[in-house]
RNA sequence: GGGGGCGUAGCUCAAUUGGUUAGAGUACCGGACUGUCGAUCCGGUGGUUGCGGGUUCGAGUCCCGUCGCCCUCGCCA
């Protein structure tokens, strides 16, 4: 063992090692330089510990003063318990400090283009700056506790499908590209000029081969990617927990999904997640919240207000009923006084950013209602919509009339907007609304071309019921798909598959597919299905989102090691890059 | 591709209506200091105001263009 090796780490000293002599590695965390005596904190991501210079070893004095934020530095020392009332009590190494007897600098280290330590509310640099320089943002404690959480998270889930007897098997990274669904990440084949493997979107198609071939309870950590634009929580490249079973119906995955998911918020945070996990038909969660991922912490809930929309005389309201619209609102408890009319013209842009017209408001007072829009609203009206919206004195309504779609948009995006401008969400609360939307339509209407459209993926089965609709009302048909939604997040979405040749054949015919189409995109699917395919069924949650959850950010880029900045590129490596002539050329490019 | 926000010292920010030599904290450098813990005190270095052009007697500030970063719409079966 090198001399400089460490006997323990910059967490681990406590009172109970005074007098041992012990080896540190870490880095200078902060000096403090006092003349005749020296301190440094040490870190590393264990923890810190202050280690002290003193003046009686005039050399290692004089050395230790030279010491600089970031220096590599290994301290041979005694353990000393911390002299009376000099304790620090936000360390968890606070009782003790290691009385240095010699300093090896293992690495030198210019002054930083930013600083690591951290400190109580500070700023902190630039993102783009922190992510060029990835491997010392790192090093903050706060990426490193989350980066912790990450792995506590996938080996909860490994140990807990372990359990429950699911095996881990790897799918191809190099795979053939599938038409619908994202762009894909293309690689040329060498072998093959003019050919292109395509990168995974989601390991979906093996993994119902892997049911073909018997391996009836599967899962996989597996990195999908998509070469779409890039959101605060979407990364081009990220990671799914991957599963799939066979012989099972909705319920057996919920099962299996709410046991993992009361684990996982168990071990990482020990908190109780009350299960069964609510279900929510997705026509409600449309409705109530105007979103199919509702942040279920905050009420807000929208009703529908078309009916009573229809007595009034408002043109805005009639008008758009007759074109078949909707009337819908909701009520923002005790707001009335918390919105100037400059306040209201605010909460207007916010529904004019999703395409609705405008915003009616309601200020509710105990005998009467102020609004632009209250002389068209009839005495009855008034009172129905008191009763709708359980409005009291003091209550702001706010109600918007538009296409269905935009009403739900504009109306959705709105309550998220109340919510966060009146903080409805106590940042401090460990407070997680898990749920799952269920009862989505098997299909969407594309208006652009003019077609039916897989809503889920085109291997969804339909519900039983709705199997003799798939020909004469595709957009009444709902799928055996479901989403699981943490406090707003879409975090996991599945469905039970198509196990029938025959169903999977009827419902690529929906989708405006022939036979030989279907054929020369999916045939190894279809050919493996009429193989003996069990019934089968499964889900993916999204891991970057569930650590985002844990980790309490909302952004995607706090919980990957070194993640894509918004335009996909690598800042710290520079990625993408040119590549050399000889390369392209071999590759017939 | 569209909308919004941002870009000033290594870092975080300020700079009245377009007006003197662009400031502060921190970092950095030098000095003092034997119980500090975001140490303290004294002194100092540090600026292509993202880049290019324009208007003006005068531009960090106004205009045009451009680059970069973030949020968002589209997109993400």
């Amino acid at each position: 063992m090198a001399s400089w090796q460490r006997t323990h780490t910059c967490g681990e000293l406590r009172a109970e090692h005074a007098g041992q002599a012990v080896v540190l590695n870490g880095w200078v965390n902060t000096y403090r330089n006092q003349g005749g005596l020296v301190f440094i904190d040490l870190r590393d991501r264990y923890g810190v510990t202050q280690v002290v210079f003193e003046s009686e070893r005039v050399e290692l004095l004089k050395a230790a003063q030279e010491l600089r934020s970031e220096f590599v530095v290994s301290i041979r020392g005694q353990v000393s318990r911390r002299l009376e009332g000099k304790e620090n009590k936000d360390l968890a190494t606070g009782a003790v400090e290691v009385k240095a007897h010699e300093l090896t600098i293992l690495n030198r280290c210019p002054t930083p283009p930013f600083e690591v330590t951290e400190f109580a509310a500070q700023e902190l640099a630039n993102e783009d700056l922190r992510l060029q320089y990835r491997y010392l943002d790192l090093r903050r404690p706060s990426l490193q506790r989350t980066l912790m959480m990450r792995h506590r998270l996938c080996k909860v889930i490994r140990d807990h499908l372990d359990q429950q007897g699911f095996l881990e098997v790897e799918t191809p990274l190099l795979g053939r590209s599938t038409p619908e669904g994202a762009r894909d990440y293309l690689v040329p084949s060498r072998v093959f000029p003019k050919s292109w493997f395509a990168l995974p979107q989601s390991p979906q198609l093996y993994k119902q081969l892997l049911m073909v071939a018997g391996y009836d309870k599967y899962f996989q950590i597996a990195r999908c990617l998509r070469d779409e634009d890039l959101r605060a929580d979407r990364q081009p490249e990220f990671t799914q927990l991957d599963m799939e079973m066979s012989f099972v119906e909705m319920d057996d995955v919920f099962a299996v999904i709410e046991g993992l998911t009361s684990a996982v918020f168990q071990q990482c945070l020990g908190v109780s997640i009350p299960l069964p996990l609510p279900r929510l038909r997705y026509a409600d969660a449309m409705l109530r919240y105007g979103n199919d991922k509702p942040d279920l912490r905050y009420g807000l809930e929208i009703a529908e207000l078309s009916d009573l929309a229809a007595q009034t005389e408002f043109q805005v309201f009639r008008g758009t009923l007759e074109s078949g619209g909707k009337v819908r609102g909701l009520n923002v408890v005790a707001a009335a006084d918390k919105f100037s009319r400059k306040g209201l013209d605010e909460l207007g842009e916010v529904v004019k950013r999703y395409n609705a017209k405008g915003l009616a408001w309601i200020k509710v007072e105990a005998d009467k209602f102020t609004s632009p829009i209250e002389k068209f609203l009839p005495a009855p009206v008034q009172q129905a919509l008191r009763e709708r919206l359980s409005a009291k004195a003091g209550d702001l309504l706010l109600i918007v009339a538009d296409k269905e779609d935009t009403v739900c948009q504009a109306l959705g995006n709105l309550r998220a907007h109340l919510a966060n401008v009146l903080k409805l969400i106590d940042p401090e609360k460990l407070d997680y609304k898990v749920a799952w939307v269920i009862d989505f339509p098997s299909f969407i209407r594309d208006e652009e071309e003019n077609r039916w459209a897989a809503n889920h993926h085109p291997f969804t089965a339909p519900m039983d019921e709705d199997l003799a609709k798939l020909e004469s009302d595709p957009g009444s048909v709902r799928a055996k798909a479901y989403d699981l939604v943490i406090n707003g997040y879409e975090c996991g979405g599945g469905s039970i598959r198509i196990h029938n040749p025959d169903v999977q054949q009827r419902l690529f015919s929906v989708l405006g597919m022939s036979r030989e189409q279907a054929q020369e995109r999916f045939g190894f699917l279809l050919d493996a299905l009429k193989f003996g395919a069990p019934p089968h069924g499964g889900i993916a949650l999204g891991i970057d989102r569930w650590a985002m959850m844990l980790a309490r950010t909302g952004n995607i880029r706090d919980v990957i090691a070194f993640p894509k900045n918004q335009k996909a590129r690598d800042l710290m490596t520079g990625a993408p890059g040119a590549v050399d002539a000889k390369q392209l050329k071999e590759l017939g490019l």
